[in-house]
DNA sequence: AATTGTATTGCCATATATGACAATAATATT
DNA sequence: AATATTATTGTCATATATGGCAATACAATT
């Protein structure tokens, strides 16, 4: 597994975190909440700017942000993370 | 609840961590592993020291490490980070 | 006690997530 | 079309996760 080349790594990265922010925004849209909405209901400070990167796969959220945006889902963390590496 | 207060935030976060990385520590160690080769098994480079800091809570893991190290440790992203906030 | 494997801690450097704000784009709604 | 709401993107600053390595601590075994 450590033999991964960094090229490859970079995709299956982008790919997984493109997939769990798609999973964020579809449970988020499905509450009728705007990314603000969201933010609003997070504990402490977040910037509705990240939740946009974030759904967008663009940033690498912290367990402690995924675990902040699934209270405000009222969501476990397991079902806001929800993703299983494909089958080949 | 973004009316959290800075403090009580600082506890919620580190009671978090600190239970995930026990979950982690936990799972490892069923398998027979030691810190050395969960990262041995892990995609791409991750230093042992970190395993560490992750168990223990100190560090805030992103979603990628904590992709890889469910990987490693062949179980799900959800069984990896299973957390259910404490009922009051 | 000595050795060996394992884990923790400290330090520094680098990469990047997030905070903050502005600008633009996209999407309703009227 | 005009307006309002929502989302995206860019830039800069700050905080911190991780890489890398050394030192220390801990645990088990002999």
């Amino acid at each position: 597994m450590a033999s991964v080349k960094k090229q490859e790594l970079e995709i299956i990265r982008a790919e997984m975190l493109k997939k769990v922010g798609k999973n964020i925004q579809l449970i988020r849209e499905k509450k009728g909440l705007s990314q603000f909405d969201l933010t609003a209901k997070m504990m402490g400070e977040f910037d509705v700017t990240n939740v946009s990167r974030i759904e967008s796969g663009r940033n690498n959220p912290t367990l402690f942000t995924l675990f902040r945006i699934a209270e405000a889902l009222e969501v476990s963390l397991s079902k806001l993370i929800d993703y299983q590496t494909p089958e080949n």
